[in-house]
DNA sequence: TTGAAAGCGATACCAC
DNA sequence: GTGGTATCGCTTTCAA
């Protein structure tokens, strides 16, 4: 556990000139530094990363709260927050900050205000008013991922354009009974729900459709999905001929719920989503793609720049979303063809 | 920004006093705690935790590093041990060490080496030796989640135990072409997945079933466990009438892969997983339950009694699974009456 | 180009 | 009980 100071000593120069050669900041001779480079070599020095902190103020270590890990979207968004973090060479220090619980409220009320971090990304918060108080009182650059405002910059899928174009899709395809299943009255996500069911909503009326408009409840996950799609299935008389999920996970628990009621995808049955979950490929999806890696890696990259340059205005990346087709959507049929249909 | 110095010229006190009283180490008198308690609150005082940690050599962070944070056990595992952690006042400073990349490596021999932790988790690592060399000559205790050996202490499921009941549980139900699908031989987890099959394959001898005992293999996911079932269950003359899989990802690729086929499960195919995934419910599988969530506590909890005391020897624990019978296993059937079934 | 010395913000030993 | 002071390990003026 050698110091700075062992290193000075063992090149012969003093600690300030160490410290010179070894951060690359300020005039030493390229003799020195080899010297010094050599002598922190040999002794295996490392520098405490604490103590720089103290003396810079800048801790190499960048915070990142949400409120999942265990699901799809955020592990993913994750991976890429820290892929871009290691390459830059810091650190990363993780607050699940559950919605309603009480720790969340300790992560901001004391968690947060200690401050070991250089910047903060918040992912999939959709953090409350006194939330975004709170971290914007830091006094640190903040990045959201996901979300709606102005006063931090914000990386998103373009949520409402998504579910317009999703619905189009079926419009497309001649589907005319499409209902959309997801967006909650308790959502947990408002804004990314409500600007989906937005999306749809405004598509359906654009087309005329405005009446064939209906939405299920649902939560965005899987198991919510099948409930929902089943209770919305079970009634031939209102069972839509397409579905408009509000993300992968709620779309392929709809796949799975009609399968189960011996209905064909998309025969009987289309259904499209959105996100290109991992499973999407298995299940044949069609749904619209977003990367949640690359939008970490935004993130990073967004809250680099403001770190370097604090007086940066907020910048808001709206990122459009790109159709995959498989075989979960096809043209209407008419009934006789789709009660003929086997699963 | 005010500091400790500041808190103490508020009450009145020296800084010496002010550290105790906040602290709460040392002798200070009731009323002077009070005073500096209130002029901290009022200053809005928040200790430097770079400060702290340069003065007393120790962090109150935690490192953890896993391969994935996009696996259900991982996401889970991660989930527990920020809980255990939060209520302790400690943060987490996450690794993701994917197995093979440079990053990796890059972790092992930089990153880790700031140690900016006062302990470290690793989570389903099974690191190569040199790896745990590295962890270990950081001289900060270590505490491994999933793995075999005696160097540190381990939180782990008896991988042998479980498959060898979930092995027995098919052949109590007259099964005797089980199967056992998820080992491989590049396999990304040698420890569990080999003692899985182990467990398996012995449960198999003991009841004079050795000649039946076959494996496919599969990587421990569910894209991948579909694809290997529908290679399995394919054949219909070497067909299996049960499965017992790796993990519950693979066996419910497993039960989507016979519904696909048109098998019944459990009718015509019994399917028995390790996990208790979330999914399980939704597809009624039978299934060891083992609870990630728990493990990282547990972790954590051992973690800090090493920190207590460094001397404490490495501790392995060994966590008994739990049947979790749900419909995917059922009496084996003659061959007429699981042709029959109807999916 | 280099070195001496003053912080950074806490803790902790040792007198008083 | 309380206060002065050295200390943790590094960066950063400021002189030389």
């Amino acid at each position: 556990m050698s110091g700075i100071a062992d290193v000075a000593r063992q090149a012969g120069v003093s600690k300030s000139t160490a410290s010179r050669a070894l951060s690359g900041s300020g005039y030493v001779s390229d003799e020195t530094r080899d010297r010094v480079t050599r002598a922190a070599e040999m002794l295996g020095y490392v520098p405490s990363t604490n103590a720089q902190s103290l003396s810079t103020g800048r801790t190499q270590n960048i915070g990142v709260v949400m409120p999942y890990v265990n699901r799809w979207f955020f592990a993913e968004v994750l991976e890429g927050i820290q892929a871009a973090l290691l390459e830059r060479g810091l650190d990363l220090t993780l607050y699940d900050a559950k919605p309603g619980s009480d720790t969340r409220e300790r992560i901001f009320e004391s968690f947060l205000t200690r401050k070991r971090f250089d910047g903060l990304i918040a992912v999939g918060l959709e953090p409350e008013e006194n939330e975004l108080d709170s971290m914007l009182a830091l006094g640190k650059p903040v990045v959201n991922v996901v979300g709606n405002h102005e006063r931090t910059s914000v990386v998103t899928l373009d949520d409402p354009l998504t579910a317009r174009r999703a619905t189009e899709h079926l419009i497309e395809l001649g589907h005319r009974r499409i209902a959309f299943l997801g967006a909650g009255s308790r959502t947990r996500w408002p804004h990314v729900e409500s600007s989906r069911l937005d999306g749809y909503m405004q598509s359906m009326a654009d087309a005329g459709l405005a009446d064939e408009a209906t939405h299920t409840e649902s939560e965005l996950t899987l198991p919510a999905g099948y409930d929902a799609a089943v209770e919305l299935l079970s009634d031939t008389r209102t069972r839509p001929t397409a579905i408009v999920a509000a993300c992968d996970e709620v779309a392929i628990g709809a796949i799975i719920a009609a399968r189960r009621l011996g209905l064909h995808v998309p025969a009987a049955l289309s259904v499209i989503g959105i996100d290109d979950h991992e499973f999407a490929e298995m299940f044949a999806l069609t749904t619209f793609r977003q990367v949640p890696r690359e939008q970490g890696a935004a993130a990073v990259e967004l809250l680099m720049r403001q770190i370097q340059d604090p007086t940066l205005a907020p910048v808001i990346q709206r990122l459009k979303p790109r159709l995959v087709v498989r075989s979960s959507t096809g043209p209407l049929r008419s009934d006789r063809a789709a009660a003929d249909a086997t699963v």
